[in-house]
DNA sequence: CCTACCGATCGGTAGG
DNA sequence: CCTACCGATCGGTAGG
C-alpha cells in the first residue's frame, strides 16, 4: 500500500490566506493590492475571487482564526488545577509560541484589525476584551492567593500582552538566540523581574 | 501695553501635522485620505499643499521628531551619575509620560513608520537601532555590576520597550485608573516582577 | 483561470 | 484658498 501523500494538502484558499497573511504583515492590509497578492499566489488578480469573497473576508478569517485558538487556550488553561501563577505562565509560553510560529498571522490579529468592517470590528474587539477580562481575572485572583504582589491587575494583563507581542520585533533583528532562551527569559521577567 | 497673544502661536503647518497624527493613528497611514486630512483641518484637498510638499512628508516629520526627542533623552540620561538601575527606571518613566501625553504622535512612529520612503526609511530604523542598542548597553553594564540578574539583555529591552508600548492599548479601555498609579505598577513590574 | 474593463478614489497640479 | 481636473491605481465584475 502507497503511502498517503499528504504533503500538498492545502487548497488554493489556504495558499491565498497564508499569502495574504504575510503580505498584510509586512505591508499593510490597506497598502496591500490584490494584484499584488494575486502575483504572490501565482494567478491574476480576477481569478482569486473563484476562490474567496473580497478582501476584507480574507483579513477577517485570519483575525477570527487567532482569536479563536488563544480562547480555546484558555479555555484549557482555565481548567487546569494549578495555581494561578502558573497560569499566567503557561499562557505567556503559549503566546510566545504563537509569536514565534505563526507570526504572520498574529502580527496581522494584533495590528490590522481596525480595518475590519463592522459588526465584524466589534465582535472581534468583544472577543479580545473577553481575553483581557479573563487574564485579568487570574492575576485578581494570584493577588487574593497571595501568589502576585499587589498591582493593578489590567495594568499587569497588558504589560505582559504587549511585552510578548513585542517579539514582532525580534524577528526583524533577528539576533540568533536560542527560541528556548528568549522564551525563558522573558517569562522571568515578567514574573520575577530584573533587579537583583 | 497689551499682552502678547500666545495661545494660538500654531502655524496652519502645526495644525496639519497635529490632525495628520490623530488620523494616521485611528485610521493607519494609507487609510488615511488628503480629502479627510483637508476636512479635519478645516479646508478642500488641495490648500493642504500651500503648507505642506506632500502626505509622505507629513509621515516623516512626525517619526523623526518623536525619533529625536528619544534620542535627546538617552543623551541626558546617559550623563547622569546614576545606577544603570536608575537609568532603565528613568528611561521607563519618560517613556510613559510620551506614551501618555503624546499619543498620537508616539503610536505613529510606532507603527506606521513601515510606510516611510527610503532613505528616510532606512535612516529611521537606523536611529531606532541606535536607541535600542544604548538601551542594551545600560542593561549590560547594569548586569556587570550585579545590579541586574543575569539575563539577555536585547530581550529584556525588546521586552520593556515594546511593554511601555502597550499603553496604546490603555487609551482605547479608558479605566480610570490615576496615571501615576500606572506609572509605578509598570515600573515595579518590569525591574522587579509581580510574582511574591 | 484568463482578458477586458467598470466606477470609485487616490495624491497631486494648473490656474487663478 | 478655491474650482476643475489629471493619470494612476484600486477592488471587483462580465463573459467566456
Amino acid at each position: 500500500m502507497a503511502k498517503i501523500q499528504t504533503t500538498k494538502n492545502f487548497t488554493k484558499k489556504d495558499v491565498i490566506l497564508q499569502k495574504a497573511a504575510t503580505l498584510f504583515r509586512s505591508r499593510g492590509y490597506n497598502a496591500t493590492s490584490m494584484r499584488e497578492l494575486a502575483e504572490s499566489v501565482g494567478v491574476e488578480a480576477p481569478s482569486l475571487y473563484n476562490h474567496i469573497g473580497s478582501k476584507a473576508e480574507l483579513l477577517q478569517a485570519i483575525c477570527f482564526k487567532m482569536a479563536g485558538i488563544f480562547i480555546e487556550h484558555i479555555d484549557s488553561i482555565e481548567q487546569l488545577p494549578i495555581s494561578n501563577a502558573q497560569k499566567i505562565e503557561r499562557f505567556i509560553r503559549f503566546h510566545i509560541h504563537m509569536m514565534l510560529d505563526n507570526f504572520d498571522e498574529v502580527f496581522v490579529a494584533n495590528h490590522e484589525w481596525k480595518h475590519l468592517d463592522e459588526p465584524m470590528l466589534t465582535q472581534f474587539l468583544g472577543q479580545r476584551r473577553s481575553i483581557e477580562k479573563r487574564l485579568v481575572t487570574m492575576i485578581e485572583n494570584g493577588i487574593d492567593a497571595k501568589e502576585f504582589k499587589k498591582t493593578n491587575p489590567y495594568v499587569a494583563v497588558l504589560l505582559i500582552l504587549s511585552a510578548v507581542r513585542g517579539l514582532e520585533f525580534w524577528q526583524r533583528n533577528k539576533k540568533n538566540i536560542p527560541p528556548g532562551e528568549i522564551e525563558n527569559d522573558m517569562v522571568n521577567h515578567l514574573l520575577n523581574g530584573i533587579v537583583k
